[in-house]
DNA sequence: CAGTACATGTAAAAGGTTACATGATTCC
DNA sequence: GGAATCATGTAACCTTTTACATGTACTG
């Protein structure tokens, strides 16, 4: 067998976020892509073209089942757009996501391009670093500020006090994490004007502002 | 006709963690795959199955190149046991290296799953949620030692001052990331205890011991 | 002499992204 | 009437994982 532990499953996670934006009411294809873009996308995006398609598969498998108007009272009252399709969770399709929620979650395998450039980065000008570091730095602002907006908007879009619990948790999470990378990058931005300022090191600067690097 | 054009390959990473490392010397296909599993796993991963191919299609574009043991002195002298392919960067390769570094890092799709399954778990019973919370805190104490050990042993396997910041770097980010779920994750363990001892909410209790849950 | 670590690959399948195609309705 | 948004989908392509196939050499 592999020594190398790769460790992901791949399991179909899309099936789940469906079914569990499902689960809080029917829903069209459309509707769960704007929820999963307006509630995880910090920690979980899907595109139109997975939605769709998993939809079909689920509504094949038994677990999610076509709505008409009749059956949802909620949308017959506004001249819909167009056909909008909704869709509801079966008794099947809420077992399957309850078992999978039960389930100890895998663990992500982190695949981070900016440390990957960062770990790279010494056969370089110190400037490359630093840039990675700001871009860091400033996407971690950027994160906070979005993640505590939507945690001061939480109440009016969550009124129910058991689902916002949980998705407050999640906001934390970004927060901390972002926190975190936040500081991380502005230490290592100066621990960097630290470090370049010792000359007798061996290193010498590189320029990469025309082509050459270490190699000549 | 074709979306992606010849130039813009849109993330094909798994060529640059090759270049990187062979930038640091000649290695062989499974001298990466070790590299990779001993220093950057815990923020980037690759296996066998991608790894050899990727050299393969680096060695047709020139990029990289294949060196007998006339080029590379220090593997002669080990009675190797297999043929070991070693392959050095090629001028080409180094500069397609530094280009990519050089540039703004993509961000990370983040795709948590233990978050997912956190946000959607207030359907469920809290020991659900519970169980999901201790898992992470364990994998971030997990990796807190994980990184502690790495740190020391780091002076030791990186005799370089100028690799060493930048891989040291990552470290520092490894930690402070898992520290950040350390504490998360034993906060919202605590504000559970808090949440369910709150009877008046209107949440009730359901039993996933078996298999029911809120629909029945 | 069996098990483990070293070593190199291929093939198939699963998963995920992007571009394209189409069409309705609302707002300006 | 044009732009934006809502709405549903398909096709093509790329990436990643997993299983398989093969073989050497050292260790106990």
């Amino acid at each position: 067998m592999t020594k190398f532990e790769s460790g992901d499953r791949r399991s179909n996670r899309t099936r789940y976020i469906v079914l569990g934006v499902l689960a809080r009411g029917p829903a069209s294809g459309y509707d769960v892509a704007r929820s999963v873009r307006d509630s995880t996308s910090y920690f979980w995006s899907e595109g139109f073209g997975q939605i769709y398609p998993t939809l079909k598969q689920l509504a094949a498998e038994g677990l999610v089942r076509p709505c008409g108007a009749a059956d949802c009272a909620d949308q017959a009252s506004s001249g819909s757009r167009r056909r909008k399709i909704l869709y509801t969770l079966t008794p099947d399709g809420a077992r399957c996501l309850d078992d999978w929620l039960s389930t100890p979650y895998q663990p992500t395998v982190e695949r981070n391009e900016m440390l990957l450039k960062v770990f790279f980065s010494g056969r370089l000008d110190p400037v490359v670093a630093r840039q990675h570091f700001m871009q860091a730095l400033e996407e971690a602002q950027a994160a906070l500020k979005l993640l505590n907006e939507l945690e001061l908007n939480l109440a009016a879009r969550l009124p129910d006090p058991g689902l916002r619990f949980f998705y407050q948790a999640t906001i934390h999470y970004g927060l901390r994490a972002a926190r975190a990378q936040e500081d991380w990058a502005q230490d290592m931005a100066l621990a960097l004007e630290g470090f370049v300022k010792q000359p007798e090191r061996g290193r010498k600067p590189i320029k990469i502002s025309g082509k050459t690097s270490t190699h000549d």
